[in-house]
DNA sequence: GTAACTGCAAATTCTTTGCACATAT
DNA sequence: ATATGTGCAAAGAATTTGCAGTTAC
């Protein structure tokens, strides 16, 4: 099993340079339970300092995207960015109804992503899945108005 | 077997009326074979309208998702859209070298949907898969080169 | 020392909205 | 007849870019 390199010593072997900013988005993300948007980030950030730039948010994370030790989701015109995490998926749900998300792990997507591999020789970096449709409350609420 | 209903059809029992505008727009995405993003739709129908407007592409794709005729995926800060084909998974495979995008057809989903409505009783309407990675075109320039 | 990186402001790109006019029902 | 829909122009929102100054190596 292959242990996943820390984010400095991934920028470090890539030639990236090891910048405060760089850190501060990695550890934003790492810290955070739920996948964040560029302004979340930004905000999380700007507590400690102010000056932070939203620019540079993305551009870290464009640089932590190309390294695979984040990823994006596109919900409704809007990116959020997460750790990437080996091995599960993890995709979203998102009740048209009432906007919430819930976040599902697991390993359901495994055999869509070999067959993907096998029968179109593709070599799959990142999957994203975003469901829409509506959630349980919303199905009840529903319910009990009919 | 439920048959589809027309878009006409749709159209008129939900109330909405049958302009020119949406059966341009509907058709446009019928006889493409591939989704379309809203400027691509625009250019098509201002061959025969050059007045056509992007903000009614805009407003005529809405009305026609909500009627479950049409769905939209984002892929790369854009939306596509498409015809919601019932009953098979219509999925994207990007390529992040090239930028070229395969469509996916299958049945390959079904269990992960099936999990998704049993598991976490959410109501599925529409899921939208986009794979990143490196398609098999890529893979054999990067070969060569190596 | 110097190439890579950041902050700032301005630009870009896609999409939405306000409003006066047009049209389907 | 009138509520709904369209065209146009302008606004909005998220993300990107140019550039001068800063910093990691």
């Amino acid at each position: 099993m292959r242990s996943r390199p820390s984010a400095t010593e991934a920028l470090h072997t890539s030639g990236y340079r090891l910048t405060m900013q760089r850190q501060l988005v990695w550890d934003t993300l790492r810290q955070s339970k739920k996948h964040l948007s560029a302004e979340d980030i930004l905000a999380q950030i700007r507590r400690q300092y102010p000056r932070f730039n939203l620019a540079t948010v993305y551009r870290c994370l464009e640089v932590l995207e190309e390294l695979g030790l984040v990823k994006e989701t596109r919900i409704r015109d809007r990116a959020y960015y997460e750790l990437a995490e080996e091995g599960t998926d993890h995709y979203h749900l998102v009740c048209d109804q009432c906007g919430s998300t819930l976040h599902i792990e697991g390993d359901h997507m495994v055999p869509v992503l070999h067959h993907i591999t096998d029968e179109h020789d593709f070599v799959v970096s990142n999957a994203d899945l975003v469901v829409h449709g509506r959630c349980a409350r919303c199905q009840a609420k529903a319910a009990r108005t009919r």
